[in-house]
RNA sequence: GCCAAGGUGGCAGAAUGGUUAAUGCGACGGACUGCAGAUCCGUUUCCUGGGGGUUCGAUUCCCUCCCUUGGCUCCA
């Protein structure tokens, strides 16, 4: 199979990827806890690792693709209170509203997103393990996990222990032996959800979830787990603990991959800076494709820039000119049909388009760089503008070659979207033809005057006109742009 | 303070131990156009944070300093 290298956050090095049973691939993704509305950020996370599971399964590999939902937590808890909500129906309702984005964002590619609150027998059996390894230790109806008796806890982050590190102040809470141990089992609150357990009513703490969920599903050791940068520590340290202590098997995962964060003006997104930019509203404004677009646009390991009024229209404008073939070539295959009639390519030019597609493989098989494969991919532009013959006069078989290129970036960066809609409908198509037949006129008897005002009436109606040699082209674009 | 990731042209953002350091956006000039747009051609001069070191050669490897961002038990 193809040498993939992906780096491993762990190792800190690049390594060549092997499954441990392939063609299988077990991939894990921390999702998110769903209080409140999701912003550009986690909307870049998860269009990283949907385009992992797309090169992958492009590959050939077979991946189960599982993301979990903190569909209970502290936050969850707080705002249901402040709403007269229910926690779990809050988690529910904002769950919807993400994978709605999710969906219109093209992230297609997660087989399961398992609930927390579907996995409480599998977490207490999981906590019950570790307190009967002596891992854990029941405190006042909480387990903590006991961080001195798993000597790799720090590994990953590279943090050190608060016992290792002196002079830093820390509120020591009720029943914790230790401040870097960590809640497993949280006693229950009156008025909060809550579940039977060996050690009274309570539920479950956060990290404990996700390791219920992977070794019931992805087994003791697994091949990749992806999440944000921000979630290393403590997060996936714990993680790393819970599992191994609890399977006796190591290591949990092969491959730790961590997507970089997405600041705002050079600094992170975050409530109490009130610098949030919410992700179904930027989806709305900039269209989704433009901010898939943009966050592929940088390696997903770089932390990324966003500039309001400013990155979005730049992302606009390069994929408005990376897509233009491809729309171009798309509206005369759906008009005609894959068998229309026309001339072939020259053999250096399918070679070309061939030749291109295993770049593109191989480019984002390097740690799945897709600025390179963007970059490739504007390369193929240029060739197709300078192609000696015009699009129009081309076989299907050929336009099919032309756009092999992008077919390839449909399946792999999931850009550009495949439309959900039909296009311009018949009626529109119609109405357009009488107006560009009056503007026609009207240039035909040097009336500029009455054709520029047709032209204006059109780009105020959403139609962008062209004149391109000595036809006149049209398409629909977004208010926006 | 500790840990981690970064610092590349006007901006965004790749790559590489070695001839001219991608690609995009923007700007400028030209071709084409009634104009615009799109496209093409050209320009945007000696762009890799500072300083050391290794090397025939470093932007790439090592050390150090400075700066930015993230994490240090809420974080995608």
């Amino acid at each position: 199979m193809r040498r993939i290298q992906i780096y491993d956050t762990l190792s800190r090095e690049s390594r060549l990827f092997v499954p441990i049973t392939p063609p299988k691939v077990g991939l894990f993704v921390c999702g998110l806890t769903p209080y409140d509305e999701a912003h550009i950020g986690h909307g870049r996370t998860f269009v990283t690792f949907d385009v992992v599971a797309r090169a992958l399964r492009r590959w050939g590999y077979r991946v189960f693709y599982v993301q979990n939902v903190t569909n209970l937590d502290d936050r969850l808890i707080q705002r249901g209170g402040a709403e007269g909500t229910d926690p779990l129906l809050l988690a529910e309702r904002h769950f919807a509203a993400w994978t709605g984005s999710m969906e219109r964002l093209g992230v297609r590619s997660v087989n399961y997103y398992p609930f927390a609150t579907d996995y409480v027998p599998e977490i207490v059996a999981q906590i019950q393990k570790l307190v009967e390894g002596s891992f854990a230790y029941p405190a006042s109806g909480s387990v903590y996990y006991d961080v001195a008796r798993f000597p790799a806890y720090g590994r990953l982050s590279g943090q050190k222990t608060e016992a290792q590190r002196p002079g830093t102040r820390v509120t020591p809470e009720a029943g914790k032996r230790a401040p870097e141990d960590f809640v497993l089992w949280k006693a229950a609150t009156p008025g909060e959800p809550w579940w039977e357990s060996p050690w009274g009513p309570g539920r479950p703490g956060w990290h404990i979830e996700d390791t219920a969920i992977t070794v019931r599903l992805l087994g003791a050791r697994y091949d990749l787990h992806g999440g944000g940068l921000d979630l290393k520590f403590p997060h996936h340290e714990a993680e790393i603990a819970q599992a191994e202590a609890a399977t006796g098997e190591s290591p949990l995962v092969n491959f730790w991959m961590h997507a970089g964060m997405l600041n705002l003006r050079g600094e992170k997104m975050s409530k109490s800076l009130g610098n949030v930019v919410r992700l179904a509203a930027t989806i709305d404004e900039a269209g989704p494709e433009v901010l898939r677009f943009f966050y592929l646009n940088a390696h997903y390991r770089s932390p990324l820039d966003f500039v309001e009024g400013k990155s979005l229209p730049e992302a606009g404008e390069a994929f408005e000119r990376w897509s233009a073939p491809y729309r171009r070539l798309t509206a005369l295959l759906t008009r005609d049909g894959p068998d229309r009639e026309g001339a072939e390519l020259p053999e250096s030019t399918v070679a070309e388009a061939d030749d291109l597609v295993s770049r593109l493989d191989e480019v984002m098989a390097n740690d799945f760089n897709t600025r390179e494969a963007i970059a490739l991919l504007f390369g193929w532009v240029r060739t197709l503008s300078v192609l000696p013959q015009p699009f129009e006069t081309l076989s299907g078989t050929a336009m099919e070659t032309l756009l092999s290129p992008y077919r390839w970036s449909e399946q792999v960066l999931g850009l550009p979207l495949i439309a959900t809609g039909a296009g311009p409908s018949e009626e529109l198509a119609a109405s357009v033809r009488v107006a560009l037949e009056a503007r026609r006129r009207a240039r035909e008897r040097n009336d500029f005057a009455e054709a520029d005002r047709i032209r204006d009436e059109l780009k105020a109606a959403g139609i962008h006109v062209e004149d391109r040699g000595g036809t006149t082209h049209w398409e629909l674009r977004r208010a926006s742009e």
